[in-house]
Formats: structure tokens, C-alpha cells, sequence
DNA sequence: CTGAAAGCGCTAACAT
DNA sequence: ATGTTAGCGCTTTCAG
């Protein structure tokens, strides 16, 4: 029981490498690192193959009872866990894609996420989620290189990406130089919302931001004010995080305010249908009737679009079409050696008028 | 160019533990399976730890900037790239844990995966979520071995649990033989929640039941329907999908069902708060003021508990302790070479009374 | 500045 | 029924 390598404790670089190395308990039989096989078979008086086949399960007929409970015994004694990294350096095994997302409750990303699940089992792969603000944060959740892909939704560009190591797609997003992602085309759709109520008569609009700074709201912002210009409508902005409460609070103040100035708005455009429901709370808070005194369009096309009364009108985003599209990209770029996707591709936004949307009342001033 | 080793399309074994076996696309460079740092030092003509050093950055003022370049481009026309699993099992890195989920939208999986991610990040470990309905499901996702701990949440027992060689924690749920859990104690909660009831007057309600087939929901329903009997109130009973609109409409034809019988329920008790936002729309859809004609109560204690008005009576159940106890007890297993965790905890559950409850109407018949 | 050589812990033939 | 022997692809001294 001798020669146990090198000095316990004198190791200056001894434990840069520790997996273990920090832990205050050290296991039934005290050695620097993690039992192995070998120390499992040297206690248990059998070779390390022998170990493995029991390990493996491929003990069964091969291996004697007394002998298999023996390695068993040793191996509890030990508290030897086989090194799942080495198995896997020999046998392979099914390989894991992680998709990022900044938010689990939003039933968007639930639909981005079924998309992309149902692509990446089609092709064997396992699929975890990661639920991270930004690229920043998941490429040090990738550093460890547990997963063989990333699909990051949603989540800002926060400077350097991922690790260039792991092939990645964007989706929804700015992708980061020489990346690819899927996005939505959805400028084109937000001026057809302007234009929609433009031509139903409006001509004083809020505009309800989400309060998050990517680049599909940015977008959005830009594709509301041009066509706003471009039609000479007046409009209003108002900015509240995506979350129903918030947005109701926000929206009626905004409301109210834009009454008091002398410009009651005849509709609310709001970036997102959570903060659509957050517009039909303030509506009714403030006693105005949609579609009779206030419209309200949103954007993604949820379930609760089709819940609230009058549905709401809002532009379809194909949220699960984008998580398969965009895994599909990845793992092709997976498999082919090649470098990273780089192409970015869009898909079209469209909306869907609903009930929600109606001319204006007729005004005493104008 | 030849020495492609094996015959490429005759191989029987062959393909049994290929990697990229079934691609249709073989990289640049046509070999059987994906290029090693040998292959790129051989087409580069350097030799193979040079190779190495470029990959992991370690190549500054060690290797000519011409070397790198060569290195760099060689890989590129092989679609090199360094195998993980390799590099894990010298250096080792961050470990991980899978946190099992039946739902993400529900926003007490969010709490609960909260306080588990805390917990995980504080010790070092990274964390990813798998949405899964039960534990066989995630058994399969674990299989591959890349995570090297499981926390389950609220996943019903499906026979086999996991592997083995992981260990794993089962929160909010009936625990697999040998298996440590931490869960509610929410019996006793459920028999406050009827006795609040009773006390205030109430003798015929309506447990509006969550569809899922779950212990925490069988002990929901033993603990009211014991609760009601023992007080001598009369129960009715309804299920419905965890989702608003489908509870509204059960809860819409349940409560219509029972007037019809002549014996109109005065409370609610659903399983969930969810269960209990359709609850209060079917009583305005039905005409009843809540608490004044119909009094609601929930489980769970999420945000919007305290968003509707009336404020809703509810069970509160910690998710966020949950998680990070649970975590708790995962991790220290993990490190303590131990078996797996086998005790089971249970957290305390406690009504928190608001205003959605209070005492029923007067009745007519009586 | 680059290469040779020795493993990491495990699996899988191939011997006994 | 068990042991021996080669590696898997990478990192990392240690010599040139």
C-alpha cells in the first residue's frame, strides 16, 4: 500500500489541474484525485479490464458473481465514479446542441424552442437549454466544450461572441461578424401595421417599446417611425419591459398623457403581444373600448393573441420555423467540416388583422 | 492520396461507433472519420504537439507566425477541430448539471430553476435545462454522460429512473427507490385551505383539479378530498389542462353543472394558480363576483397572484428554496464520492389568505 | 522555436 | 473467467 505517486500535499502545481481539488471531503479512502479503475482493481485484487466489464455492465457471464460483487465493494469503498470524459474519448456517444435563450416564460421562445428540439432529435442530437442575457455569458457557459453547438435566440450581441471553437448560429439577432443566423424580416411587417391603420384613419399613434435593446426592437423602432413619417402621422413612444403589468402601467400613462396634450391617440402599436395585453389593461382602466375608441396591434402571434376579446391583430412570427430553420444550419455546419455558417437568412413576417383593429372614432377636433 | 483505410462502403462493424458516420458530406479532404491534430501536423509538416500549441493560443512567441499560418491553413482544409472529449480528459473544466423541467413556460419551474442555478453557479458548476415529461426521457438525454449531475423537477416517477452513474436529485415529486428528494409538505396546506373555507361558512366547493397525473397532485386531491369529508362539506371535482383558457371552460361548465343540480359550489379550490386565473374568468363569464358570490384559491404563490383583483388566496410553495436545497443536496453528493442522496426533505407550504376568499353568499335554499 | 515521448482513464481486442 | 496490451486525441514536460 505503499507508493501512492507523488507527496500529497507539496504539490505547488500540483493542483492546477484539480477536478476535485477544492473539496473539503476527500472520499472513504483518502487520495489527492478521484479513484480510477486501477485503484478499483488493485483493492479488489482483479485487473482493470476487468473493472470496465463491470462497469459496462458487460459483466453478465463473464465475469464471476464473487468477483463482480468484490469490484463493486471496492469500488463503494473508493467512492470511484468511472470518468465519463475517457469513456466517451473511446466510444463516442450522441452529441449535444445548446440553445440559448434570455427568458423562459415568454411562450415565444417555447415555440423557438420546439422547433429546434424536434430539428436537432431528428438528427440524434440532445438538446439542452441555457437560459443567458447574452452571447458573453453563454460562451463562458461553452468554454467548458461540453456541447458541440450553440443556437443563441434573442440574446444581444455583447461584443466578442462565442468561442470560435463551436460552430454557432444566431437567431433573431445581429449576428456578430462572421456568423450566421435566421431572423425575421420584420421591418416590412411593422410598416404594413402602420400602413393598416393609416389606412383605417388613423393619424395619432403610440408606439409601446419593449424596453430591451437588440436589434429586432431597434428594428421595429425604425420601420414605425419611418412609415410614420412617411405618412405624416403623429406619433408617440413609450417604453416598458415586456411584462403585462409593466406595460399596462406604462400604456396608460402614456395614454393619458398624450390626451392631456391635446392628441389623444386613436392606437397603440406595441412591439410585442405581451405588452398588446398590457395595452387592452390600460384601454380598460381608461374606459376606452377597443377597437371602438383605442386599436392595438402586436407582434409574435402568440396563443394569448387568439384568447384576448377581440383577438388581437399582430404580425406572425413563425417562431418555430426559426428554431428549425436555424438548427438545421447549424448542425449541417456541424457535420461538415467546414467553418462556421455565415449566411444570414430571413424570414418573412406577416400580419394578421384581427379584431383589434378598427377605424377611429370620430373626433370633435381635427 | 490512397490509404483511405477500409474499404468505405463494405465496412459491417465499421460504422458502429462512427461519430460522423452517417454524414453525407466528408470535408474537404475525404477520409474515413474526422481529422486528428496528427493529420493537420502532417499536411502542415510540423509535428503534432506544434499543432496543438496554435490551437489553444498557446502559440505566442513559441511558434514562427509562418508555422501558425500553415497550421491554421491546413486545418482549415482538413475542417479540424479539436476534439473536446480528448481535451477534457487532460485538463478537465467546469462541470455540469442538468436541471429537468416539464414546462418552461410555467413560471414555478422559472423560480425553481432560479434558486437551483444560483446554488450550481456559486459552486462552480455550469448549468443547462432539459425540458422533459418524465424521468425516462431524461434518463436517455443523460446517457451520453455529458452532465455530470441531474436535478428533476416535478417529473413523474416513469419506471426506470436514471442511470446509475449519476447522481441525481428529484424535487416536487415521488423520489425512485434509492433516490434523495426535497418536496412539499403539501397535504397539511390543502387541509388549511378547506378549513379556511369551512370556517368562513363555505359547504359546497369545487376542486378544480390539475390533469396531470403527478404525486404532488394525488396528494393535493387525498389531502381536499379527506379535508371535505371530514368536515362533512360537499366536494365536486373537475380537471383541466394546466392553462388558463382550458381551466376556464372546465371550470365555466363544472360551476353550471352544479347550479343545475341544485347545489351551487361557493368556492373553488385549484390546484394551482393558473388553474385559478381561469377560475376567475369563468366566474365573470358566469356573472359571479369573486369573493362576493364564488371564492377562489390557488397553489403556488406565483407573480401574478397579487396582479389579479381580488388578490388571490394561495398556497405559497417556495420554488426558489426549493431548487437551491435541492441543488444543495445534489452537489454534495457529487463531490462526496458517496452513493446517491437518499433522504427525502419536505419544505413547509403556508396559505396566505387575501382577498379572493371570504364568506359564500347567502343562500336561498338551505 | 520545434519535436519526441509519456501519459490522462477508459474500452476492446486478444491472450491466457 | 480473467489478464495483457494497445490505443482514443489531446496536453505537457523535456530535449534539441
Amino acid at each position: 500500500m505503499l507508493g501512492q505517486g507523488r507527496g500529497a500535499g507539496s504539490g505547488a502545481a500540483a493542483d492546477a489541474r484539480s477536478r476535485r481539488g477544492a473539496r473539503g471531503y476527500a472520499g472513504p479512502v483518502t487520495t489527492g484525485k478521484p479513484p480510477t479503475s486501477h485503484d478499483v482493481a488493485r483493492l479488489a485484487g482483479v485487473s482493470q479490464s476487468t473493472v470496465s466489464l463491470v462497469f459496462r455492465g458487460a459483466a453478465r457471464g463473464r465475469v464471476a458473481p464473487g468477483t463482480q460483487q468484490a469490484v463493486l465493494d471496492a469500488a463503494r469503498r473508493l467512492g470511484f465514479r468511472p470518468n465519463a470524459d475517457a469513456r466517451r474519448l473511446r466510444v463516442g456517444g450522441p452529441r449535444m446542441v445548446l440553445i440559448a435563450v434570455p427568458d423562459i416564460v415568454n411562450p415565444f421562445f417555447a415555440r423557438v424552442f420546439t422547433g429546434a428540439r424536434g430539428a436537432a432529435r431528428e438528427a440524434g442530437f440532445q438538446v439542452v437549454l441555457s437560459v443567458q442575457r447574452d452571447l458573453a455569458s453563454v460562451a463562458a457557459d461553452v468554454a467548458g466544450q461540453r456541447v458541440d453547438a450553440v443556437l443563441a435566440c434573442s440574446l444581444d450581441d455583447g461584443g466578442r461572441p462565442l468561442d470560435d471553437s463551436v460552430p454557432a448560429v444566431v437567431l433573431d439577432a445581429e449576428p456578430p461578424a462572421g456568423m450566421g443566423a435566421v431572423r425575421f424580416d420584420i421591418a416590412p411587417a411593422l410598416t404594413e401595421v402602420v400602413d393598416h391603420l393609416h389606412r383605417l384613419g388613423h393619424r395619432d399613434i403610440l408606439h409601446l417599446r419593449a424596453d430591451v435593446d437588440t436589434s429586432t426592437f431597434r428594428e421595429r423602432a425604425a420601420a414605425v417611425d419611418a412609415a410614420c413619417a412617411a405618412r405624416g402621422m403623429r406619433r408617440a413612444r413609450a417604453a416598458a419591459s415586456v411584462d403585462r403589468d409593466a406595460a399596462r402601467d406604462t400604456a396608460r400613462a402614456a395614454l393619458a398623457r398624450e390626451r392631456a396634450a391635446g392628441h389623444p391617440v386613436t392606437a397603440v402599436v406595441c412591439d410585442d403581444d405581451i405588452l398588446a395585453v398590457g395595452a387592452y389593461k390600460a384601454a380598460q382602466a381608461e374606459g376606452l373600448a377597443i377597437p371602438g375608441d383605442l386599436s392595438v396591434t402586436g407582434v409574435d402571434n402568440v396563443d394569448l393573441a387568439q384568447a384576448l376579446t377581440p383577438e388581437l391583430t399582430t404580425v406572425d412570427l413563425p417562431g418555430e420555423t426559426l428554431g428549425e430553420m436555424g438548427m438545421r444550419r447549424l448542425l449541417a455546419a456541424v457535420d461538415g467540416a467546414d467553418t462556421q455558417p455565415t449566411e444570414v437568412v430571413r424570414l418573412p413576417a406577416r400580419l394578421l388583422i384581427r379584431g383589434s383593429t378598427a377605424p377611429p372614432p370620430r373626433r370633435s377636433a381635427g
